[in-house]
DNA sequence: CGGTATCCTTCTTGATACTG
DNA sequence: CAGTATCAAGAAGGATACCG
């Protein structure tokens, strides 16, 4: 298939396990799918995505900053506001999350759910 | 986003995490590419798959037959032959894979990997 | 050749509670 | 408002060994 590389003291045996390690997971999709339209507090994002917990938002939300593919916006306001927003690679994914959920419904489709 | 359901004993809540239990993980991606071209057979994945165990190979396998991805073909030779093959939902979701990988590449670009 | 079982470790996620 | 910490349960994955 190819050859594995390392990043951040992981290994990678292909591309789409790098993809993976960048919008892959339970939560990470829908976190990006809130911010597709401009950069969105923490708050809001909390009660955009149902079922999160705010652990689960934080924890996602640091990994996502960390591999760049949001950034944070803090305003030294009373009360304090926290907007996070997406990056250029972000955004490229966006087509990618499109067919993605368009296979998914489909796969409903099939399975009797739609 | 949209409002959860259920299937086989499992809760979803949107499209993705649906798509993701038929093609997520380590090894469901590259067993769908290596039987893109054809059936083939166990012993011949597990060479095609660096560093895949009998234990991940089986397990997966099973995953994706009983998601209906793949469908195992038994013929009674000796030495005995089984051959696994692509389903049409499997064989739907080779271009959003190929989109996938295009997007992995794209950010080992970027994160200067290649 | 093509599995299958068992044990064990690591990663992910949930529940709960507290802070500047 | 926007985090942050701690504990624990469960799922995913690796090592190893054995079978028809």
């Amino acid at each position: 298939m190819m050859k594995e590389f390392l990043h951040d003291n992981r290994i990678f045996y292909n591309p789409i396990e790098f993809a993976m390690a960048h919008i892959g997971g339970t939560w990470k999709i829908p976190i990006i799918l809130c911010l597709r339209n401009g950069p969105v507090r923490y708050g809001d994002l909390k009660k955009s995505i149902p079922h999160i917990s705010d652990k689960m938002l934080f924890t996602q939300l640091r990994e996502l900053e960390e591999k760049q593919m949001v950034v944070k916006h803090t305003f030294s306001e009373k009360p304090p506001r926290v907007e996070y927003e997406l990056t250029p690679k972000a955004i490229k994914a966006l087509p990618l999350i499109d067919q993605f959920t368009a296979y998914g419904i489909s796969l409903m489709s099939d399975a009797g759910i739609i």
